[in-house]
DNA sequence: AAAATAAAAGACAAATTAGTCTTTTATTAC
DNA sequence: GTAATAAAAGACTAATTTGTCTTTTATTTT
């Protein structure tokens, strides 16, 4: 459903929430490593996500990446966005060129209400908030410190 | 979530459980025409899922892909073994290398819904169920005489 | 100013998935 | 037996996604 890219932006931005600040950058090298993803390829991901304004960047010594309140504004569908090429949300699950309530794929209803909750999820409250929830709960963008 | 293969598979199979039988068969370039996908592709597929027991086969004159009482005794989630890889019920949405109730991601709870959800529909009941099932909804697995 | 640091940019390479085409084999009808 | 038909098998191409590497540019520190 989601592309590795996608995955690895998702979580990268969130890492950045939870402990950067214009005061605290991490370069593309620590992000890699802090989510045992390929430095390279993140590091490209990134550098999209500073151009649509969803991260922040600075160059040179103690440069890095980092994201700034008004960063935090944006939503995990924005992050999408700029990945994702189509609308990963409007695709029928069995492949259908077209597929909704007057047409629906045999598991049209099972995956409509898995999508309208991650929507409400993805949509609804800016990375502030989601950061805050994850915190809060304790879910887990990454292993590194549990197993 | 599901490759194209995969996709195809299961529109092919409900196809066939719905329209034909040991005397009424159907060639490749009709099942290709009748689901819209790309006819020699489409024949590798059926290729697989013949070798694995879910459809049968017949060369020459008159021959073609059906499905007999014994083939629809299998279900979606054998089409999957099949066809995919790995197991698509078992990778994180995000991206973690383990994602449990125990070390969960931010949205396993949602994505655990739904696949608990998808894994009764394509496990629980047996194609020749399915099929009897999508017929009486009137669900698609094609948009032919629909659009 | 020079050296060091780190992102930006973009060219490559590898792997996977998707899709096509040709040859072979089995079956049926004549 | 010959011709026609259609699946089986497998080689091949194309597209997409994933990942790497090198060069350039901006920034900071000394």
């Amino acid at each position: 459903m989601l592309s590795n890219a996608s995955k690895y932006a998702i979580r990268a931005v969130l890492f950045l929430a939870e402990n950067s600040s214009s005061k605290n950058k991490f370069g593309s090298k620590q992000i890699s490593a802090a989510l045992d993803v390929p430095q390279h390829f993140i590091a490209k991901i990134l550098q999209k996500l500073v151009k649509s304004g969803i991260i922040s960047s600075g160059k040179g010594p103690g440069g890095g990446f980092y994201t700034t309140p008004e960063n935090l504004k944006k939503n995990v569908l924005d992050i999408l966005k700029v990945i994702e090429k189509g609308d990963i949300f409007d695709e029928c699950f069995l492949g259908l060129p077209v597929c909704g309530d007057e047409n629906p794929c045999p598991v049209h209803d099972i995956v409509s209400k898995f999508k309208d909750a991650l929507l409400v999820k993805f949509g609804n409250q800016d990375i502030k908030s989601f950061s805050d929830e994850v915190k809060r709960e304790g879910t887990l963008i990454t292993l590194k410190n549990v197993l």
